[in-house]
DNA sequence: TTCCGGCCGTGACATTTGTCAGGGGCCCGT
DNA sequence: ACGGGCCCCTGACAAATGTCACGGCCGGAA
């Protein structure tokens, strides 16, 4: 039923890197089965640009600017339900794929996985399976959901450029006060021992990506 | 004299990502002059696979475990002088840029570059000439050289994980005292106001590589 | 309704961090 | 031999940070 006699599967790529964009582009190109109609660099292009190509899958990666993969995921769903949805990213945090899976995304892969998989991945996408890497599944249910209310996601998200806690307060309009106990209350939840710390760990298990 | 009949350059790919590293290859492997012919995911790899299989032309990647791309460099360049290397990096950090020259790369190019320009960029860095992002050199020229003491770098390094100042002290052998000096000095000459802050912006100014 | 939890704020407190002024040792260039 | 730069350390101080106990305001669950 997978004839190569069908017509061949449509591609929007994102990716705020172009040289990678282009590569993989050129990568996907080389299977007759697929074709890229279209490329992004910045993820709120990717819904007028989708609209534009009508692709049948779209890989997003999730660093990019104007909007974060996982949120072009979301708005994309909503806007083309047909279009599925793989997110190739950098990093394995543990988060990304909860997130990812929540925002609608039908597959995952990071970028270290073999190059020769990327194509399978869309494929299987496509057909309307889902495309999980197998060990990171199994972290990001060891690593569970954030503990962090929204609130602290949010002061530990504006700690991450370094400011002091007045800034933070200028930045948030709250009080000195309160944004130092939401860090304390981080760092409690992180096991962290002091803000820089809090964030690296908050960082890499994915849980600063939230609007 | 570039005649189409000669040999194929051939060239190494060196990049932690697999997929973007057989992205590449996919993409270069469609100019008919040129030819890849090795492929490495960590920086220690690159001289053995250099010494198999005599490339002319090494794509090293800055960000690679093992050994970073710009000690590769270093490294290739002493082991096989004929072998040209051309950095291909994420950041455009000004100083990245310096580090690459001063470690004998012949070419520094961008990840966010359009992919048509990379074939010409190993092209001409086959052919003896420099290939520099312009912006980025003037860049590197207007932020100039690293102020920071091997000492205060190697500080900031450790730092970056976010433990406390006895943590430092701890695994640099040093006095607590001694730490906050060092780091005191540090967020003086990059301007920071802060522990946080100096380590992003020297870590922005490429200013946190060497050993 | 009452409770509970998140959120915002206050004030006080101990700890950590950043700064400054010293002093001694080393190496290198003059 | 001298100066100058970097390194290492000490000690003391002000400022920022982290912690704690407290109270008030909401909205949803029991």
């Amino acid at each position: 039923m997978t004839g190569p006699a069908n017509a061949p599967i449509r591609l929007l790529l994102a990716d705020d890197q172009a040289l990678v964009r282009g590569a993989l582009a050129a990568l996907l190109s080389l299977e007759p089965d697929l074709t890229v109609v279209a490329e992004v660099g910045r993820g709120d292009e990717v819904v007028p640009e989708a609209r534009r190509t009508r692709p049948d899958v779209a890989l997003l990666d999730v660093e990019m600017p104007g909007l974060d993969g996982i949120a072009a995921a979301a708005a994309l769903r909503a806007a083309l339900p047909a279009c599925r949805v793989l997110v190739v990213t950098t990093f394995g945090r543990p988060g990304y794929l909860r997130r990812a899976m929540e925002a609608g995304a039908n597959g995952f892969v990071v970028k270290d996985t073999p190059a020769r998989q990327l194509a399978d991945a869309v494929r299987r996408v496509h057909a309307g399976l889902r495309v999980v890497d197998p060990t990171l599944a199994a972290e990001t249910l060891a690593t569970g959901a954030s503990p962090l209310t929204e609130r602290e996601a949010e002061v530990l998200r504006a700690a991450r450029g370094g400011g002091t806690v007045a800034d933070l307060a200028g930045a948030l309009h709250l009080s000195e006060g309160t944004v130092r106990n939401h860090l304390s209350a981080a760092i409690g939840k992180t096991g962290a021992r002091n803000r820089a710390e809090a964030v690296r760990i908050a960082e890499q298990n994915g849980w600063l990506l939230g609007e």
